[in-house]
RNA sequence: GCGCCCAUAGCUCAGCUGGAUAGAGCGUUGGCCUCCGGAGCCAAAGGUCACAGGUUCGAAUCCUGUUGGGCGCGCCA
């Protein structure tokens, strides 16, 4: 509709340039914005206000010469000319009613685009270290990464998701290592457990995983174990228990152990993001960047680009050149290449793969990552601005009115899955994706159980199963609902039918809007808005016991709704129940 | 110290990239048909959009400064 506005004041815009009232280089777009109040109409544009200036005219003279050369459409009733020179659009009623038979002809499809012109997209979310259970934190992520996946899919965008596995690297090794060490306590061996080890009661699980498989083929006594341990530094003491783990378990035993727990926990948040509704097109493994020598080429490519150096016997980027606050390392005095390397190596991949945009999800946490990133992207030569990082402010999580902390390390954490058991996948993720996400978020534990039953998701399932239950009533009443397809639609004239069916012909706007803006949470509000329309028109309306034609069109009206309610609800990853 | 994010009703948050009288939910108060599901509906009360300037026809929205809060500034990931 829009669309068909633009076309008619373009056409207008036109004529009066042949006229002489406007300059043939004013160019301008003719925007129109969703009035607020009906007073106002449908549709408002300031076109006249923007051009008055340049043309020397007042801008409700320039209005009215606009509104006079408008060419006669079927669709516009009314135009108004208001305020300091607004142009207000009063649709047609016919016109207006004719998107419930469009919605139910499209069904599934109603809101989608298809033809973006095959821009490929690859998000890449959560990608939480496989070193613990996924907690709340990450929930955040993972509603909002998903539902953008699904936003941009629908936009037209060739979408992929990739969870991207840091198997490399230390944080990996001291998994190892407290493996092994809850092993060789479950095999009686007396060791001390350091306290910046992984605390968690999932690494004993882990150890009896091994204990049972593998019997005592990993034990060593605990004096060869802990001997020489007692560095006064707790991080010198896990690196020599990691070093000591290498020596005592030989390659292969030291991976056997390692890859028990890498796959024990990255199998453990798969299957909790898929409960969550959150399927990956692939899990990328960082070591396998370092195996396939993705890394050492990044380097050597970045080497090319002359913007590395030696210094202090490690490798450098000189990301400075290119607005980052200082220089970083890429090769570490001991040769390793560092985390950062890897994730240039892994971008450098994903645009190689071909696509034209990479969105990262971050925690807020990482904002300071940035500039170095997509420092690397232009020293090898990409525009910085095909890596799109939007970050996801912390969720500070409180219970009992106190402020939970937490961490992977210390145990102390509530998990998604916690989460998810006591208010179900669809609340948490409704909960999580209604807030926009660089809001910060107080996510209060207790009220979230206890509102469970108040959660605003509930407000919207219960507005699509009550429709349902209109027609299974229709159907066990045996009730003619007559022909929907063919609906005598003029008839729905009362103030709440107009009010759901504008709602209806906004949802294409705002799937458009929440892509562009990367902002799931307008479709949750768009949600409530819709399903708040609903209830109110079924409170002051009966539809079954409408005479026949009515009765007819009205269920056209809710069928319609109740598609709309289920496009936009899959859209977020919440289900629409047809029964609750 | 430097950098990024944030500040809107008592609480939790929207505000369509600058529009007309700033909106929801929760909470509070008062109502709703023997009828399609009351997990619902209607109404009332509640605001100096942190503060001070600036830009223009017009600012919660853009710019500058101040205050207050969160986060970051490793050869960790």
């Amino acid at each position: 509709m829009k669309q068909q506005l633009q076309s008619l004041f373009a056409a207008s815009l036109d004529q009066l340039r042949r006229d002489g009232v406007l300059a043939p280089e004013q160019l301008l777009e003719v925007r129109f914005d969703r009035t607020r109040q009906k007073q106002h109409g449908d549709f408002a544009t300031n076109i006249a206000l923007s051009l008055a200036k340049a043309c020397g005219r007042a801008p409700r003279e320039l209005a009215q010469l606009i509104v006079d050369a408008l060419p006669a459409a079927p669709e516009i009733a009314k135009v108004e000319i208001a305020g300091p020179g607004f142009i207000n659009v009063f649709l047609a009623a016919d016109s207006r009613v004719h998107v419930i038979a469009a919605i139910r002809d499209a069904g599934a499809g109603y809101g989608r685009r298809t033809a973006a012109a095959g821009s490929r997209v690859i998000i890449e979310f959560v990608s939480a270290n496989p070193t613990g259970p996924l907690h709340v934190g990450h929930g955040r992520g993972a509603a909002y990464g998903d539902s953008l996946a699904r936003l941009l899919a629908a936009t037209g965008c060739d979408v992929s998701t990739e969870y991207y596995v840091n198997d490399a690297g230390r944080q990996m090794d001291i998994l190892a290592v407290s493996v092994w060490l809850r092993y060789l306590e479950l095999c009686g061996e007396q060791v001390v457990f350091p306290d910046n080890a992984y605390q968690g009661d999932y690494i004993f699980d882990i150890a009896a995983t091994i204990h049972r498989e593998g019997g005592e083929s990993y034990r060593h006594p605990a004096e060869t174990v802990m001997d020489g341990i007692d560095a006064e530094d707790l991080e010198s003491r896990l690196d020599a228990l990691i070093q000591r783990a290498h020596k005592l378990l030989g390659p292969q035993r030291y991976q056997y152990v390692l890859g028990v727990g890498l796959d024990a926990l990255t199998a453990d948040i798969r299957g909790d993001l898929e409960q969550f509704n959150v399927a990956y097109d692939r899990w990328f493994s960082e070591r396998s960047l370092v195996t396939d020598h993705h890394v050492d080429a990044a380097i050597q490519r970045l080497a090319k680009s002359g913007h590395v150096f030696e210094r202090d016997g490690a490798l450098w980027f000189r990301s400075t050149a290119f607005g980052d606050e200082k220089d970083r390392v890429v090769v570490r005095e001991n040769g390793a290449p560092t985390y950062f390397a890897s994730d240039i190596a892994y971008h450098l991949n994903k645009l190689e793969r071909g696509y034209d945009r990479l969105i990262d999800v971050w925690g807020a946490d990482h904002h300071g990552y940035m500039p170095r990133m997509k420092a690397a992207l232009q020293a090898l030569g990409y525009e910085p601005d095909r890596l799109v990082v939007l970050l996801v402010q912390f969720a500070a999580l409180y219970r009992g009115g106190q402020k939970v902390s937490m961490s992977t390390r210390s145990g102390e954490f509530v998990t998604l899955r916690e989460l998810r058991h006591e208010v179900g996948a669809d609340a948490a993720r409704f909960f999580y994706v209604q807030r926009k996400s660089e809001q910060h978020m107080d996510f209060d534990l207790d009220l979230a159980k206890s509102q469970s039953n108040e959660n605003p998701v509930y407000y919207v399932q219960y507005a699509h199963a009550r429709i349902c239950s209109v027609f299974r009533q229709a159907a066990e009443k045996d009730i003619d609902t007559g022909d929907l397809d063919n609906a005598d639609l003029s008839l729905l004239g009362e103030s709440h039918e107009v009010e759901v069916v504008d709602t209806l012909s906004r949802f294409p706007e705002v799937v458009h809007n929440a892509a562009a803006n990367y902002g799931p949470h307008q479709v949750a509000y768009y949600l409530r808005n819709l399903a708040n329309n609903f209830h109110t028109y079924y409170n002051a309306h009966n539809f079954l016991g409408a005479p026949p034609d009515l009765r007819c069109a009205r269920l056209a009206l809710i069928d319609a709704t109740r598609q709309v309610l289920a496009n936009g609800l899959d859209l977020i990853g919440v289900g629409a129940p047809e029964q609750m």
